[in-house]
DNA sequence: TTATTGCATAAGTGAATGCTTATGTTATGG
DNA sequence: CCATAACATAAGCATTCACTTATGCAATAA
């Protein structure tokens, strides 16, 4: 199930950190590495998690690999909560509507 | 930080279930075991994990424990995953509008 | 009071996880 | 053509994790 990917990837705090980092715009693994203190290899592995959970794919270009943000694991987090919106607090009730509509 | 804790709680699929379970209704733990095989030790650490996530809350009742799911865990996803709405597909796009309610 | 039930905690174990170093592959620069 | 840069993969290792069995404790039942 994709869903236990997704929740595994985003269990680790560094891939999270690069998770936000793509979020902020799409770039390379060399560049993502600068301002984490992280190896090449791991780095590698990281986006290679990231990327089989459906949260960021890649983009090969020429030497470099792009990666940006895959919003396909986004939006299965979404529905995942959804199913839970019975449990939303107050301030988040209004969603019920439109959640509704994107239920179709 | 218990956006750390809270994506490893959910890393576990068993944790998930149960979760689910409780979605339908709060209950104690014995009757929570029914249905999944799972030891009373097992529940038990599964449950407290799931309660220092702040997914899920519990009330003791004499001798038993009722569980029940917490919001706060919930609107804590509800939250991360607003940081990155710019991603969402376009059918979610509408929420973006609530989600500013939601800051305030 | 005594036995039992519901639950938590301690300690040990095997598997999974995230890291490292080493190496391979492909593409660009000189 | 050759050196280098970008990236992936393999293998080994230490830590974490989810489970087990054993035990403890508090509350109800008998």
């Amino acid at each position: 199930m994709a869903e236990n990917d997704i929740f595994k990837a985003l269990a680790d705090p560094t891939r999270r950190a690069i998770f936000e980092k793509l979020a902020a715009g799409g770039m390379n693994a060399s560049a993502l590495r600068e301002g984490i203190a992280i190896s090449q290899p791991a780095m590698s592995q990281h986006l290679s998690v990231l990327r089989g959970a459906g949260l960021v794919r890649e983009e090969r270009q020429g030497r470099f690999v792009r990666y940006e943000v895959d919003p396909q694991g986004l939006a299965a987090i979404a529905q995942w909560l959804a199913k839970y919106r019975a449990y939303w607090p107050r301030r988040i009730e209004a969603l019920k509507g439109l959640l509704k509509e994107m239920d179709q």
